[in-house]
DNA sequence: TTGTACGCGTTATCAT
DNA sequence: ATGATAACGCGTACAA
């Protein structure tokens, strides 16, 4: 009824009266195989529940059809999306998926990397092109096939992102058509993170552009979290002048901070504009709905698994996919407060 | 400066100017080799940047230090929670985690499986007891070890999970204290979900204990969405005698529910009252407040490594291990209306 | 088309 | 404590 030990390559072959290369072929290359054969074989595989043992064939090939992905947290939306979708067309190509998380730090991201390499990786996703050179250096050594998501990488990256820069000065651009001046933002950690401090830099680029100071810009800089944004909004409207918008590094903050000035007392927009940055799903869920820029989480994680699958076969390719973003007005900006517009 | 080819176990070996065996045993085994060829080996590990090569590893260990998470979707808030807690904790004693996921499908779910034994796990994390039978045997076959969270195995099962009927019955009577005599209910799609099935049965066990219809239950049953909550709550609440509560069967539909009452005009929870199951973050920040079950997920996560990584190491252990759960009362659950409780 | 035989890099079992 | 050497299970030139 059952055996016991795990049958291996060879018992299938004695079952099926081929020698084990037959089979081997049968499960690889099944074109190279008569049909007669193919089939005698097949069902003989059927019939022992064979599995190829892992560890042979990776030692074999040198292949493991495995990828390995350093995130910063599954617990951001936009990551457990975006890895999701990644997951889901590996599986389609019958690579698994191996994860790791940095929790925002450098440090840990680069042992993650070390690891999945070390486990036979053929691949490996990274999140953004923030990191030490040593990081990198050993990526290069290794020659790991690596793609990176998020951002915009540098020439000789390999990425499938979107410009966080253009993307945070596009919405900067729209808070001040609403004819605010008196702008603060709330961001996430710039150390190590490019993503965050494009954002500022592109707000900073719009203010510019429409002749405000850029160094005025009030940024306050706080770890991705809800309640980090109610602090980090307190601390801003306490000040002499205070913001009548505040640009959100991502959308957990804008919702944070939404809640926030909800608690505070103060009407958004009436009072306040808030603006966020991802577009996932709670933004359209709060009250009022948060402006936001949208990010096609799932579609970059298509792509990237597409990407990184072809740059291991080694297949010619798009080795820069940027992927566009745009911007979704819900109703948290508003127009700037008659009283401040007047300010002093 | 920098070699072209990988550096093996032997390369090590000549350089350190030892035996392959004893470079494995300075990896593996440290205690069993003197402190002073130890140190010229680890020496020789650096300057080669040497990494075990996993195949060979594995092929000769019989071990691939890898567990295998196979999850409905790592969109789902809970689940990315307690998949990210799970695989801190596996990162800390050095195992990898290799992720999967069914889409809420047990076809999906065996050829996950499947991939992953294959793959060579040495273990499996599966959320949930129902699957068919065809699958527990596989299971059983290779003698997997595996271990069920988010649910309540049976006796034979290894699980780290909480009783998904107790807590909905707990819920739906506090529900019915309020007041409220027409219950309905906004479940998740039942058919292979276990944690799903349950919470409605935990719902009939309290209306039947208070002397209600279990029967008489309206259940809606939607897929885990927002949207879909509020197409449920309007067909709900078209009926001759719509519900002054409704029971959702996570928070996702519970937030979607809120939402969608709001936008029909009505006023949670004077005029319609809502509960959820989860407590993911939205559930703090809709407003009302979602009322709510509170479920630990990352303590799950992290006691589910645990008991998967002794499980594989073949050492003593809770076999069952059960967490608790607490209900959470935010404002989104409120008296019955007077109205409808003197009834028509 | 199929079979033979060797090599992949490591661990583990013996001796020493 | 260390070294020689045999597995470990599979892929693949090469031969037939």
């Amino acid at each position: 009824m059952d055996v016991s030990a795990k049958p291996k390559l060879d018992d299938v072959a004695r079952v099926a009266g081929v020698s084990t290369a037959t089979v081997s072929r049968c499960l690889n290359e099944p074109a190279k195989v008569t049909s007669k054969t193919r089939e005698r074989v097949l069902s003989a595989v059927e019939a022992l529940g064979y599995t190829p043992n892992f560890g042979g064939r990776a030692l074999a090939s040198r292949k493991t059809h495995t990828v390995g992905a350093v995130i910063p947290t599954m617990e951001n939306a936009i990551f457990a999306r975006g890895l999701q979708a990644f997951q889901e067309a590996l599986a389609e190509a019958g690579v698994n998926l191996l994860v790791a998380s940095s929790g925002y730090d450098a440090e840990r991201e680069a042992a993650q990397i070390r690891a999945l390499v070390g486990r036979g990786a053929d691949g490996i996703l990274l999140i953004g092109t923030a990191r030490p050179e040593k990081t990198r250096a050993f990526l290069k050594r290794f020659a790991t096939p690596c793609v990176i998501a998020w951002s915009i990488g540098g020439p000789g990256d390999v990425y499938v992102g979107f410009d966080n820069v253009a993307a945070a000065r596009a919405i900067a651009e729209r808070v001040i058509a609403f004819g605010h001046r008196r702008i603060a933002m709330i961001s996430g950690i710039t150390a190590m993170n490019d993503r965050a401090a494009g954002r500022i830099a592109g707000v900073r680029a719009a203010l510019s552009e429409a002749g405000l100071s850029p160094e005025g810009l009030v940024v306050e800089e706080v770890r991705y979290a809800f309640d980090e944004a109610g602090v980090a909004l307190h601390r801003l409207m306490a000040a002499p002048e205070p913001p009548t918008a505040i640009i959100c590094g991502n959308d957990v903050l804008g919702v944070g901070a939404i809640v926030a000035a909800r608690r505070r007392g103060l009407t958004v927009p009436c009072d306040l504009s808030i603006t966020g940055f991802d577009d996932i799903d709670i933004a359209a869920l709060v009250e009022p709905g948060l402006t936001t820029v949208h990010v096609p989480h799932r579609r970059m994680g298509l792509a990237a698994a597409k990407a990184l699958l072809d740059l291991i076969e080694g297949q010619p390719q798009d080795r820069h996919v940027s992927i566009e973003t745009s911007i979704i007005e819900r109703g948290s900006l508003g127009p700037a407060p008659r009283s401040s517009s007047i300010g002093r």
